[in-house]
DNA sequence: ATACATACC
DNA sequence: TACTGGTATGTAT
């Protein structure tokens, strides 16, 4: 601690190599432990693996990079240090300016959450070490396991050396998820817009809360105790149950009623009104409601909260209340690597330059200044200043989805062919499942020595489709199997991933090119299988450097294009500019009745009068109307809800209206009254048609491609296996094709685990939520694999989740609650319409656009991306499971693999 | 842009 | 026997 450099960077000294092995027990909850025991255990059981020696290895580079840094530092003249340490103190004092003591943010924590989940449904396990996981990989221990230096992260196989009565529990998702989602009920009371972490974790901003809190009465904040631990409910005073429904009794003092209803044992207790209080409440509430218990930390911001949760834990709390000094006096003895962010690397690095608690990382600002990054002493001067974000906001846009599966060494390259086909369809599956395409095409191998390697390449158009992404990741292996030929790659893992997404700003060039088709008629469309086929053309060249040109996957310009849509009829201009009068009209409406002007009727009515000079065809009363009503309360009408319906509404009724001429941009038939829906649904049709009536080569191409995708290096046409009959039947890891594969391991503070988990945060209304959903199919649909025909086959791939609500619109980016592809189909060609009209309206664009891809390119993404597509070539299977079973690797740790689910689905309400 | 490393759950 | 999987971000080139 004294002084800086204490030997720790040299790689003499035995222990010190063993950083990355040894016990992790800097977080919390092991103390008293014989550590040096414990290590020499898991040094033995390690030692001499690939695992271990690869460690080391990376052990060795740290060191490395250690070294230069103090060389480095070495050079640093004391005019440097006093230049930094100005800069350091500019920095400061603005950082120290804008301090935001005034929310209350608390950070919740589940206690060793899977372990105690089982425990709790496994009275048996009480009094035993136990942990969760398998003999390859433990994901979270209980605390008698703890004892032993059991915990997360660590392999079952050496927990046993260290515990040989420990008892390994496979994990059950489906169970922590549904436990999760009724915690995740309990926060929503506290903070609608908490943000969840993972199962076990969230941060809330309880501000709010605590403000309505002051003044609410006694009664609710009165819990009454329950035994009965398995009631879903059973701790909900009257008053919380009231509370729910909104009733007005809310916000009446009635004491008399839940008195009445303590019945049980009678026990109550009153809660305060503090955020200790408020908090202490909240963990009440969830160990009453699950049995299990929960730590908290409360601090101005989220960083000290974070590090609070893991100071009284297991179940306990802990308060920074909002003062600089306090704050201050806090971080003064924290060590550093309590921080979130700050791991084992860094916290080496920090080591030897003296650096272990905060206050030292404060004093020694102006070093770190010039020895680190922008960044990284930007975020170290936080920490030491004890500043964090104060504001839970919604997180961000994913930025890349990836999948990847360990194995037993393999070293077939048919089999690492198939893998990766296999991965990409997995993959391709998640990725249409949100909707996005990305153009960043990632190539993940990890060999049996564990080293791991990254292979990227970035396309010039956005893909999503099994055969796009595996088109780039094979060619991406084949260099690598290349470049070792004639030696096999031995590879233990490998994954695929897809960044560089386009989502948003690929939605106003949608729409602008899908009006500039509708206004010309559609001229062209030449990228409407840009999405189902463009990696085919990239197979004509057989020589398997496909990828490394990617212009060369162009589409084939598919034959529709020839029917030469001549300019459009005025007519639809004419439509165009009718319905965006219609729009304004209906904006306005709304408007006046938001703005409670139009008292009379509720404003799906007043917008719906809007309409009345365009006939409305009946039409499905269709679930998103039909559903928008019936939130208003039927009858009448004040003017304090009913926003929501007015905005559905009018969408709604301009895609039904009745179109005076429209004229289809595939087969060039003009249509009469139709409404823009029953247009879509026909260019739909035309399309589906033209693909396989007018164009070979879209039908080809999946089978040309399939042979060469194949058997990049190797001969026959096989190398695609299929899902279904890929694995032991027996065992499940052979991931459902729909689910996502979970991460299992968490490791963590006081070594509680922590479970890697997306939480899927939908933005509605601007506001996060989670899609409710209360079960999540664990396997499913490896039968779509069976059938092998030739022919074009319906596929309702999407739909065949059982669980729906994975679809999402890809124009209006909203989850859809319906399972129905009709449905759903549906709705996308509102919004698109929708959307259009908006465009249109905002832009006026001209009649130009004359080079613009076109209507058959925008329906041509969105069919593969965002509308599911109806039609699938499952051709391109056929065929492809010729890998006899017992070339097929052997996926390890099947504990680990085995639960997918849907990265949405936090079931918070709303 | 690519590759690799660190970190978190 | 056996040392994960998914995502984000930082560092270096």
């Amino acid at each position: 601690m004294e002084s800086h450099h204490q030997g720790a960077v040299s790689s003499s000294s035995g222990a010190d190599l063993l950083s990355r092995i040894a016990l992790n027990d800097n977080k919390a909850g092991m103390e008293g432990l014989d550590r040096d025991k414990i290590n020499k255990i898991i040094l033995e059981t390690s030692k001499g693996s690939k695992f271990y020696e690869n460690e080391l290895k990376k052990e060795q580079q740290v060191n490395q990079r250690i070294e230069k840094m103090m060389e480095q530092k070495a050079r640093i003249t004391k005019e440097q240090l006093k230049q930094a340490q100005a800069e350091v103190d500019k920095l400061t004092c603005e950082l120290e300016r804008s301090r935001e003591l005034g929310r209350v943010i608390v950070h919740v924590d589940m206690d060793a959450f899977y372990a105690a989940v089982e425990m709790r449904d496994c009275p048996e396990l009480k009094d035993k070490p136990m942990a969760v996981g398998s003999m390859s990989m433990l994901s979270t221990s209980n605390y008698h396991a703890r004892r032993f230096g059991v915990r997360a992260a660590m392999p079952g196989f050496i927990a046993k050396k260290l515990c040989p009565n420990l008892v390994i529990v496979p994990t059950n998702f489906d169970k922590y998820r549904a436990v999760s989602a009724q915690v995740r009920e309990i926060f929503s009371e506290y903070d609608p817009h908490f943000m969840p972490m993972s199962l076990d974790e969230a941060y809330l901003d309880i501000t709010e809360h605590l403000e309505e809190r002051k003044h609410w009465p006694e009664t609710m904040r009165t819990y009454y105790i329950c035994d009965a631990k398995t009631g879903n409910d059973a701790d909900r005073s009257a008053a919380e149950s009231e509370r729910d429904e909104l009733s007005p009794v809310l916000f009446e003092d009635s004491p008399s009623s839940s008195p009445s209803l303590s019945g049980a044992d009678g026990k109550a207790e009153v809660f305060g009104t503090s955020a200790e209080e408020a908090v202490r409440e909240m963990r009440f509430r969830i160990e009453q409601k699950t049995s299990l218990t929960a730590s908290a930390g409360i601090a101005p911001n989220m960083m000290l909260a974070k590090v609070c949760s893991d100071k009284n834990k297991p179940n306990g709390e802990y308060r920074i209340p909002p003062e600089r000094q306090v704050v201050m006096g806090f971080m003064k003895d924290l060590p550093v690597r309590k921080v979130s962010g700050v791991g084992k690397v860094t916290e080496k690095m920090l080591a030897a330059l003296g650096i272990v608690n905060c206050d030292q990382l404060g004093q020694q600002m102006a070093l770190l200044s010039l020895l680190f990054s922008g960044t990284s002493w930007h975020n170290f001067l936080h920490i030491s200043l004890g500043l964090g974000s104060t504001c839970i906001e919604r997180d961000s846009e994913r930025k890349s989805m990836s999948t990847e599966r360990t194995f037993v060494e393999m070293s077939d390259a048919e089999a690492q062919y198939s893998l990766c086909r296999d991965l990409c369809q997995d993959l391709a599956q998640d990725l249409q499942r949100e909707g996005l395409k990305g153009k960043t095409v990632t190539l993940k191998l990890k060999n049996v020595k564990f080293e791991v390697k990254t292979r990227a390449f970035t396309l010039q158009y956005a893909v999503c489709t099994e055969e796009q992404i595996f088109a780039a990741a094979k060619d991406l292996l084949k260099v690598e199997i290349d470049s070792v030929s004639p030696q096999p790659l031995k590879l233990r893992l490998m994954g695929v991933r897809v960044s560089g997404f386009i989502s948003a700003e690929d939605k106003k060039p949608l729409q602008r090119s899908i009006m500039g088709f509708l206004q010309k008629g559609g001229s062209d469309s030449s990228s409407f299988t840009q999405c189902a086929g463009s990696v085919l053309k990239a197979e004509e060249d057989s020589d398997g450097a496909s990828f490394l040109k990617p212009q060369a996957t162009e589409m084939k310009v598919p034959s529709v294009s020839e029917q030469k849509p001549e300019s459009k009829g005025p007519q639809q201009q004419s439509f165009f500019q009718r319905a965006q009068l219609k729009r304004l009209q209906q904006q306005q409406v709304q408007i006046s009745v938001m703005a409670g002007t139009d008292t009379t009727n509720n404003s799906a009515d007043a917008a719906a009068d809007t309409q009345t000079d365009l006939p409305t065809t009946n039409n499905l009363s269709d679930t998103t109307s039909a559903k928008s009503l019936s939130n208003t309360n039927s009858g009448t009408d004040t003017t304090s809800y009913v926003n929501k319906p007015a905005v559905l509404k009018p969408s709604f009724k301009i895609s039904t209206q009745v179109l005076p001429f429209l004229t289809c941009p595939v087969c060039n038939t003009e249509m009469k009254n139709v409404n823009l829906t029953a247009f879509n649904n026909h260019i739909d049709e035309c399309l589906k048609g033209s693909a396989v009536d007018n164009e070979p080569t879209h039908l080809d191409a999946p089978k040309e491609q399939e042979e060469l995708n194949s058997k990049p290096p190797a001969s026959s046409s096989e190398s695609r296996t299929l899902k279904s009959s890929s694995h032991d039947p027996a065992c499940n890891e052979e991931k459902p094709s729909t689910s996502i594969s979970v991460p299992l391991v968490e490791t963590d503070e006081d070594g509680d685990f922590k479970t890697p988990f997306f939480s899927h945060r939908t933005k509605i209304n601007g506001k996060r939520s989670v899609l409710s959903k209360k079960k999540m199919p664990v396997c499913e649909s490896s039968s779509n694999a069976s059938p092998k025909t030739h022919n074009l086959e319906a596929v309702t791939e999407m739909s065949s989740d059982s669980n729906g609500s994975s679809l999402t619109c890809p124009v209006c980016s909203q989850p859809q609650s319906t399972d129905d592809l009709a449905l759903f189909n549906r709705h996308v060609d509102m919004c698109l319409s929708q959307d259009v009209l908006l465009e249109f309206r905002e832009s006026h664009p001209p009649v130009g656009h004359s080079d613009e891809p076109a209507l058959k390119s925008v329906r041509g993404q969105l069919g593969d991306q965002g509308r599911v597509s109806k039609v699938r070539e499952k051709s391109k299977r056929q065929g492809s499971s010729t890998l006899p079973p017992s070339k097929k690797p052997k996926v390890l740790s099947t504990k680990h693999t085995i639960d997918k689910f849907f990265k949405g689905n936090a079931g918070q309400k709303v």
